[in-house]
DNA sequence: GTACGGGAAGTGAGCGCTAACACTGAGAAG
DNA sequence: CTTCTCAGTGTTAGCGCTCACTTCCCGTAC
């Protein structure tokens, strides 16, 4: 038989005052110190950090979220998708959230429906997160997000560029210039498109890109096939632009419509770049092994994710920035997917 | 002039005494209601219920995880990058988790040293999560593990087996063996690997499944090509592997390193799959569209997941399950790439 | 000498919630 | 009619922090 005083002695993390009485201090005075306070005497300092570590003391962020009212949690909501260019932005910001001591709580959401982009807006406002980043690329993210309170910090990421709100997001529009522009100087006479599902922004940025660029160089604007960003709807339109002996150029809206693209080209005897010419979108580590390697655009996803967390920083600490909105600049990367055509 | 004590009177969010108050009842009730606790009159809770409503009143997680000692937040370490497999199993990962109503705080590392594995853990911990998952393939992550308090709800994906300890994974080793004894029965004297990086369990169990197979057909092991899961590493291995006549048949370790093997082949004009057949592992999306169509493994990541989520929610209710262990069966995805040897 | 200033601490309250316990009243059991 | 039970509710005490305030003490100015 035990003791039953020692058997029943719950073993409890160390508090604020465990250390407090290890340093013989108050608990504030461990307080200040851990939280890098001036008027600490060093000597003092000193010794609380050691009864840290002797403890093994580990501050309760829950209490000091009670207290403080925020926690160093940034909420981040995301769709539910593997698509390359938002789980790319989302592995990037993480780290450099990270970086800046904060952790991410991410919240997927499977449609981006306005219900559901409130839920997610709700469910992250209730763990006081201290700011929302959002991935919002279409119209009804954007108008859910419209109505979170204006003392939430949240920054948009691809986002309705109308809404006058923090926001960062990819020159989707020049990046599309330029890969229409390029094949343009290449000789073709006109560019045929794949785009994006057209509620996305970047896919409606894409086309405007496409479109300016064609006509500024007076050339015949053809009608545009619709995909999903996968592989399979830009193989599917492929299968069309395939059939049609005036198609020489193809711009697909991303590198994954783009492999679709090339695929049903080649499974038609249509060869790439020799007969079509090829560009995409997005830069994917794979693109430079397709079969041709693909001409693209690049977007630096690194900069955005910092770019969105600086401007979230800025807004939780100054509360308002206006409505500032960054926007990255893309990169048209070359390689040998495109060809000048072949004069018949 | 305003009534100073007006004035100064902040704009608080509504707590559980207010709703209390406008519901003629005391905040414990409400606390029962909010957490569907037995013994509430239907009419009582009808009325907190509106008085919730009306209030726009969120309950303050923060104070609810400092008495508890666990928020409704579930840990998660991955690794900083956009591999195929990780970032698919945290995306289904989430979505599991919000089904059960938990938050997910996701952590990346950007090696998989003991170092950052314990700091992410201890970031973790000091946000009282209720469970962490850790997405761990490799030993050095692993041992950083090991070391974690038994206490702490702990589920490891991809895990090294021979730890004791909760653990979801895919069957590497079938899956490669089912796929080295299909390049064998099509007729190919022996199978080439391109495997990933050594230090990676799933690498491993490749590599064991690759090797038994070929064993037990009596066949020749060839020498293995290293790989680090990118395209570009795939390709480089092809490069050498397209200079040796005898190489028939690949098995690359993922489809990205089975793609940069492709086009090694392509670029060195020794076509498949009618002089060498290749077959990847993971089933990427873009798989069907590769040139030829890839014949792979796929692993079925939101089986992981849910395996995953219900394992850490046993845990976390039951406090221990031993060290229960759950593998989930890959599946073999034919396509175009396998074809029996062209005999010289 | 007294007064003052400010660095270096401590004290007490309270953030919003849940757990434990106390209380109430009505119906069942004796 | 008392006693018991138990559903339904209230009361109280913290959880571990931070904030605002107070206290102490020493150096300097007058």
């Amino acid at each position: 038989m035990e003791d039953p005083t020692v058997t029943s002695t719950v073993v409890r993390e160390p508090a604020m005052t465990d250390v407090a009485r290890l340093a013989g201090v108050s608990h504030q005075t461990v307080s200040r110190v851990l939280n890098s306070h001036p008027n600490v005497r060093e000597q003092t300092r000193l010794r609380v950090l050691a009864a840290v570590k002797e403890l093994g003391y580990r501050p309760n962020r829950a209490a000091r979220a009670l207290v403080t009212g925020r926690s160093q949690l940034i909420g981040v909501i995301a769709q539910n998708s593997t698509l390359y260019g938002p789980s790319s932005l989302l592995a990037a910001f993480e780290i450099s959230a990270a970086l800046q001591g904060f952790a991410v709580s991410v919240h997927r959401v499977h449609e981006l429906g306005q219900s559901s982009i409130t839920a997610a807006v709700e469910r992250h406002r209730d763990e006081r997160v201290a700011g929302i980043v959002a991935i919002a690329p279409t119209a009804s993210a954007n108008e859910a997000l419209a109505e979170v309170p204006a003392e939430v910090p949240l920054v948009t990421i691809d986002g309705d560029p109308e809404r006058h709100a923090p926001m960062v997001s990819v020159d989707q529009e020049e990046g599309a210039y330029q890969a229409t522009r390029h094949l343009l100087e290449a000789g073709h006479e006109t560019v045929w498109h794949i785009s994006g599902p057209p509620d996305w922004f970047d896919a409606a940025g894409r086309i405007r890109g496409w479109r300016r660029a064609l006509q500024e160089a007076g050339a015949e604007v053809p009608p545009i096939s619709t995909g999903d960003w996968t592989a399979a709807s830009g193989y599917r339109a492929g299968q069309m632009l395939a059939r049609m002996p005036e198609v020489t150029a193809v711009f697909a809206a991303n590198d994954h419509q783009a492999l679709g693209a090339l695929r049903a080209m080649t499974e038609r005897g249509r060869s790439v770049p020799e007969e079509v010419s090829i560009v995409g979108f997005d830069d994917v580590p794979e693109a430079p092994y397709y079969s041709p390697p693909l001409t693209t655009v690049r977007q630096d996803f690194a900069a955005v994710a910092n770019a969105t967390l600086h401007l979230l920083l800025r807004l939780m600490n100054e509360g308002s920035t206006g409505g500032s909105q960054v926007v990255i600049a893309p990169e048209l990367v070359r390689r040998a997917s495109v060809q000048s055509p072949t004069r018949g």
